[in-house]
DNA sequence: CGTGTTTTGTTTGCTACCGCACACACGGAG
DNA sequence: CTCCGTGTGTGCGGTAGCAAACAAAACACG
């Protein structure tokens, strides 16, 4: 179950949610930060069960999906270096019906869930980053919903690599098709021939498991205005403060 | 716009989340709720609009949509008499990009948005209060993103009458095929031919905008998975407090 | 170098839902 | 009673995505 190998540089804060918090307060969590590698399809926690950490995702990328009793499965949310996974703790369920999985290996880094609680329940500045963070997600999901019932498979597939584009460094995803085709809950076939068609207008390339963006306003000309609206309420609700 | 008749008895908490508060508190909350009367197809707020009031509805039901650019809609959540319509306010980003609909006319109660961020912000049990519902809300947002990629119209229709009907009393609703084919977004004919194979085997009657359901159990046996995973959720978070 | 595995591409029906067009039918207003 | 508006039922062709089966690459490794 620990099988996170810990990290003996504590990489500060490459998580937007962390880089926000107040300097001061910052320092005083650097020690109880730990940093851990995040593999891929790793599961940081069960439909159902107790959350031990919070994850501040760095390098990573991590899915919430619920998954079927038919084992089918569908993507709620994404959350990557601009978030924290396990809300839930925080906003008092303990709990969720969802998943979460990483679904991209990379660093992250955790908090005991007492020390968070401790943290939220103190009510100030980093109680209010989180919820306005916790609306920025509710938005994502609602939007998923949408785009779920109203759009075709092309354009929920460029949102969603702009979504994962947007919490990564670099223009490369590691990613396989069938990977995709669980988190958007369609075919895998179906994901084959969407990308093929993104392929031959030039807008991405694709090789086992490789998908490298060429052509990125491309794909936000494709996409549906669900990653505008998206992308917007996180801009709105967790502005940048590096850009200061 | 302050289209609302007020009314003069202000109907104490038939809203279980205002009966859920504790009961000094609710005494001083008492004369800054104000009853209100909400009309079908009534919009509380606009996407992107700043909240005036938060909503109890009371006899009441709430739909949170979602208007795409082209005019098509689609649900994220629905808010009756367990709930509150409004949580962005108090959650800090004061707009959200859907709008809320009266889906059935009723009453409510209702208060100021200044008023309800001055409680929140005591970071007492209303506050926790609050975040439980909210993260309840979240469950039901997730899973209609599950239900509108997996699952059948039948099934989604049974969900939705299952859910308006936990949010009402009585076994009628009033709300025409084309309504329900809003929310769900889906044809207006498609919720004719959906409704009608369920009269057929005897789950409910329609007639003209007047839905009676005739056999609860049933229409619980067809649906999908989700509406049980919400319901669960909703028991779970809040608990009923007149049952003890 | 050959063999097995993983990932991607292609094909053939099939079905649920869409878009459109139109028929009907109930019920209130005159 | 008649008319008209709002709801509801139906038929038709079109299509996106499904299910299943299979082919073909790319790679990994003995």
């Amino acid at each position: 179950m620990e099988e996170n190998a810990i990290i003996t540089i504590p990489n500060a804060s490459k998580n937007h949610l962390l880089a926000a918090l107040p300097a001061a307060k910052l320092m005083r969590w650097q020690p109880q930060l730990e940093a851990v590698e995040m593999s891929l399809g790793q599961v940081l926690y069960e439909s159902g069960s107790a959350l031990s950490h919070v994850y501040f995702p760095t390098t990573s990328i991590v899915s919430l999906l619920y998954v079927m009793q038919n084992a089918q499965s569908a993507e709620i949310a994404v959350v990557g270096n601009e978030g924290i996974v396990g809300v839930s703790l925080f906003m008092g369920g303990e709990t969720t019906p969802s998943r979460a999985v990483v679904q991209s290996a990379g660093q992250g880094l955790r908090l005991k869930a007492q020390l968070m609680k401790d943290e939220f329940d103190r009510a100030g500045p980093v109680m209010h980053l989180l919820l306005r963070y916790t609306q920025a997600l509710i938005t994502q999901m609602a939007q998923t919903a949408v785009c779920n019932r109203h759009h075709a498979l092309d354009q929920q597939l460029c949102r969603w690599l702009l979504l994962s584009l947007d919490r990564l460094s670099g223009n490369e995803l590691v990613m396989t098709q069938e990977l995709i085709a669980n988190m958007l809950g369609v075919r895998r076939e179906g994901v084959t021939e969407a990308a093929l068609r993104l392929q031959h207008v030039g807008l991405i390339r694709y090789s086992r498991g490789h998908i490298t963006v060429l052509d990125r306003s491309g794909l936000e000309k494709r996409t549906c205005e669900c990653y505008a609206v998206v992308k917007k309420e996180y801009d709105r609700l967790l502005p940048d403060k590096t850009a200061t």
